[in-house]
DNA sequence: AGGCCATCGATAATCTATTATCATTTCTCA
DNA sequence: TGAGAAATGATAATAGATTATCGATGGCCT
């Protein structure tokens, strides 16, 4: 059966706090401070087990590292900061799926959208 | 001084003729044809300078290698075929940087589409 | 033609991310 | 409370991409 363990309770509690996507390294720093001693490995198996549970997503940048976010949510983007790298949701304003046209014959199934800048944290 | 070598001119060659993003391996494959022997080390090593001087940027794609395509094109944005795994440039329509709106205090400085889909190839 | 050295090909080495191993700990339920 | 199995933490192992090494090759200039 799944039992219900404080390193688990902290990985879950680390991201639903957080509510945007973080890396496994981000999720052991953050989760160390919630469960003593917690291991990346710990982190890995869990972040693994909640995905293929359906509680959380993963989230694939550009040139980045897999990143996971309670899944759930509305239809939203994504925006990584130059400065602190981390990444955030925008649900704000998107297109729509239709408003991105590709050459004929190519069939569009969905799309990913990044915006880049700087998060208002590091503009301070 | 920088030679003109069959493999670097094959290399070259087989971006501009492509017209799309290629990764290393592609490029290789490909590069075969034209420089008999092209060994993959070379490939890189070709794929770095010519980055470097500027002919050719890197293309990073979600969850994907980086790919290389010849510079100067106006913005595009790019199609990742879920058949083939192949790349495209999808120059049709972009709504703007202006249109990609963040939360407050964030600033966007850039983005990225990425459609996926099935290519013309691949759908007949 | 001759020589220098950039370049090449093969492959070993490196790097980062992720998974496997294994002895130990600790939930959970009878 | 006690046993059994899931879970943990430390770390070795793996995987994929890219870079470094090194002896051999061959552009390019004199």
């Amino acid at each position: 059966m799944e039992r219900d363990t404080p390193q688990r309770r902290a990985i879950r509690e680390v991201l639903t706090r957080a509510g945007r996507p973080m890396s496994p390294a981000e999720v052991l720093d953050a989760g160390k401070a919630l469960a003593t001693g917690l291991g990346i490995a710990t982190v890995y198996r869990n972040l693994k087990l909640l995905t293929e549970s359906g509680w959380l997503c993963s989230v694939d940048l550009p040139g980045e590292t897999t990143r996971y976010e309670v899944s759930g949510k509305p239809h939203h983007h994504h925006f990584l900061c130059r400065e602190c790298d981390r990444a955030f949701e925008v649900a704000e304003h998107c297109p729509g799926n239709h408003r991105f046209s590709a050459p004929s014959g190519f069939r569009v199934e969905a799309h990913e959208v990044v915006l880049y800048g700087v998060c208002a944290t590091c503009t301070n």
